[in-house]
RNA sequence: GCCCCCAUAGCUCAGCCGGUAGAGCAGCUGAUUUGUAAUCAGAAGGUCGGCGGUUCAAGUCCGUCUGGGGGCACCA
């Protein structure tokens, strides 16, 4: 028997005879750890405490309390509810069931649809499963008897399955109590060690059977689950506390917004709402203008034929809107499509007019409306919307200037997301494509640019190999919110394609006329996303400079109403969003009122207040409040209500 | 687009097994002049998302369409 050395997390080794099992180890360590374990990670990698180890390595022995044991909880719970599954609807076939985020998910094929009062039943059934404390039990098989095994059972997927492992790898079979399933593992030591009380199954859903639409539909059972009760808990209390900040329901509640079935994934926004929007609009105009861009505005119905030109007609024309028109005296119907970008528009204003390179880079942003049909299951409030507005623009420049457009991007991006309240994004690099356009030398260029723009700024990157679009390499930049979810807003694409397809060209110092790069970038997307992660990012409560309502100057008596009218005209005078409530109502109404409404500052005005000229100044989310005089409340909150590219 | 679920007053929701709609808040009217998160009272408000079917009778059952929600797919 030969004999291996293995290493434990304090340093020490031992030596153990080759095919020991991590559970062996445990229990040589002590009995209580040998108890706790739940699995063991042998060189980083997950090991199966039931799973012999034939060679050196590092060795440490997990409990419930590592992260692998939480993923363990999850993973033995997806096996626990197909059992479960199976034990109820014994034709049920499954699937997969991996571990998400917050627990799992389990994908069946079965002709009926679970039910939700069916989940009830699941669970019930998962806690007896799990109270018969079952040992879990591994066999490796050969692949032959492995898809015998599942063609004798009538479980196609299985075998399918089965034939996506790679050569070489095992082939496991796991088995809870006499219930069997396919499984790379690891896993538990008994479903006794799964807590009860901490889980729970979220829904059913259509699961496309390895999200091929051309595959069969399942139906998958979710289902989230934590280290004990409290954890489950504070899950869903945090679930809650994500949908009272849902932008659905507080552009309803706040007046921004709302949408109706005459035009689904179309936003008529609300005055309050479009106050929001054009202050948003404003900063990025005014940072835009400082950045070197021009503005321009192009048309939205444009001829097919210019589809045509640029390739869209052929590969989105699914996606785009039409337009036709009964044009006098013509024989056919001309068809125009609404665009669903800007960029063939932005290629027709810079060919007017031959370009010099001196022109270059030539920055032209439009905050343009588009608009996409997209399909119905994907529109999500004003988070996927088929009309909208991109902060849009196109850089003409040099294969050259690639870098230095790209760094002073990033310097504007950068300052855009932290004057916006994100500290936090993340960038990724997309690379060459196995189909594309452009040569490798081209490729290469704008690849070490993109890359060198981002190190130089000393920003990390993941990289995606493979990942690019078929015409350039692309950054895309994805911020964090103040609940720690992830958006993907912000882009820098370069495109070798469309300037040869619409025929851009310079002439260049040697006389010779060029193809410019094309830079496609946006740093918000479009506005109405970007709106609805703000709303959701701030709960509804937007910094001052972008509140709908930043003051409102409330009467206490009615004798004051004359002063609080005075009082907000000198507000409005000086370019503040206040407006009077001198309804015949109690303070405490109307306090709550517009606390309730997220309105920044309340101005109460009394019999005091209007004789000595002040106001009682009262901050939302704050206690209490003070008293200022008149001419300070206003020299202050006209300072606070600066964009922060106004601040001095 | 696909699977499941949902649609009742402006909003949030109740309406058991089919017997011809109900609450709170908002809005309206009146009273109250109020000191920092809901003053009191009164009247009013709905072809129960659209269309079709079953039935003596449909908000309730069935079909279909539209829109929405949770996912899957899609996202130039």
């Amino acid at each position: 028997m030969t004999s291996i050395s293995l290493t434990f997390p304090d340093g020490q080794s031992r030596s153990y005879d080759a095919g020991v099992t991590a559970a062996q180890v445990a229990q040589s360590i002590a009995p209580s750890l040998a108890k706790a374990a739940v699995s063991a990670t042998l060189d980083g990698r997950h090991w199966d405490l039931a799973w012999p180890i034939e060679r050196d390595g590092a060795l440490a022995i997990r409990t419930l309390k590592d992260p692998e044991g939480l993923e363990l909880i999850r993973h033995d719970l997806a096996h626990v509810m197909a059992r479960a599954v199976q034990a109820l609807w014994p034709d049920v076939k499954v699937t997969i069931g991996p571990v998400t985020e917050t627990g799992w998910f389990y994908d069946f094929d079965r002709s009926e649809p679970f039910t939700p009062e069916d989940l009830g039943a699941i669970e019930a059934e998962m806690r007896r499963i799990i109270g018969l404390r079952d040992p879990v039990r591994t066999e490796v098989w050969d692949r032959a008897r492995a898809i015998a095994h599942y063609e004798g059972t009538g479980e196609p997927f299985k075998v399918e399955l089965i034939g996506r492992i790679p050569e070489g790898e095992p082939i496991r079979m796991y088995w809870h109590g006499d219930w069997q399933d396919l499984c790379r593992g690891p896993h538990l030591q008994n479903t006794g060690q799964l807590p009860g009380d901490a889980f729970r199954l979220m829904g059913v859903s259509g699961a496309y059977w390895f999200g091929d639409v051309t595959r069969p539909q399942l139906q998958r059972i979710t289902g989230v689950a934590f280290r004990n009760r409290d954890e489950l808990k504070a899950h869903l209390t945090m679930l809650e506390e994500a949908a009272k900040r849902d932008h659905r329901k507080l552009g309803r509640e706040m007046e921004l917004f709302h949408m109706q079935e005459e035009a689904p994934g179309m936003v008529f926004w609300h005055p309050n709402g479009w106050t929001v929007y054009r202050a948003l609009e404003d900063y990025m105009r005014r940072r835009q203008r400082a950045a070197g861009y021009r503005e321009i505005r192009t048309p939205q119905v444009l001829d097919r034929i210019l589809w045509e030109k640029s390739g869209h007609w052929e590969a989105y024309r699914e996606n785009m809107f039409l337009v036709e028109v009964d044009e006098e005296g013509a024989k056919e119907k001309r068809i125009n499509a609404l665009k669903p970008m800007n960029c063939p528009c932005h290629v027709q204003v810079y060919n007017q007019g031959l370009k010099s390179y001196r022109d270059l880079p030539l920055r032209l942003a439009e905050f343009g409306s588009c608009h996409r049909y997209e399909s119905s299951g994907s529109m999500h409030g004003l988070m996927r919307v088929r009309g909208f507005v991109q902060d849009d623009a196109h850089i003409f420049c040099t294969e050259d200037q690639i870098e230095a457009e790209c760094a002073s991007f990033l310097a504007l991006l950068s300052s855009v997301y932290r004057d916006l309240g994100f500290e936090r994004f993340d960038i990724k690099l997309s690379t060459r494509p196995e189909v594309r356009v452009g040569s490798d030398e081209v490729w290469d260029k704008a690849e070490a640019a993109l890359a060198g723009a981002i190190a130089k700024a000393g920003y990390p990157y993941e990289l995606a190999e493979g990942d690019g679009a078929f015409y350039g390499p692309k950054l895309d930049f994805k911020l964090t919110d103040a609940i720690g979810r992830d958006w993907q807003c912000g882009t820098f694409q370069a495109d070798f394609n469309l300037p040869v397809r619409l025929d851009a060209e310079y002439v260049g110092e040697d006389g010779a006329k060029h193809r410019p790069v094309m830079l496609h970038r946006a740093i918000l997307g479009s506005f109405e996303r970007f709106l609805g992660i703000l709303i959701e990012n701030y709960a509804g409560r937007l910094p001052f400079w972008l509140a709908p309502r930043q003051v409102v100057v409330a009467s206490i008596v009615s004798d004051a109403d004359g002063y609080v009218r005075e009082v907000t005209e000198a507000l409005v005078a000086a370019g503040l969003r206040a407006e009077a409530d001198t309804r015949n109502e109690k303070i405490n109404y109307k306090v709550r009122e517009h606390s309730v409404g997220k309105v920044p500052v309340i101005l109460a005005i009394g019999q005091k207040e209007v004789e000595a000229r002040t106001v009682s100044m009262r901050r939302l989310g704050e206690e209490g409040q003070k008293v200022v005089a008149l001419g300070e409340a206003i020299a202050l909150l006209a300072s606070e209500a600066r964009a922060p590219d106004q601040r001095g």
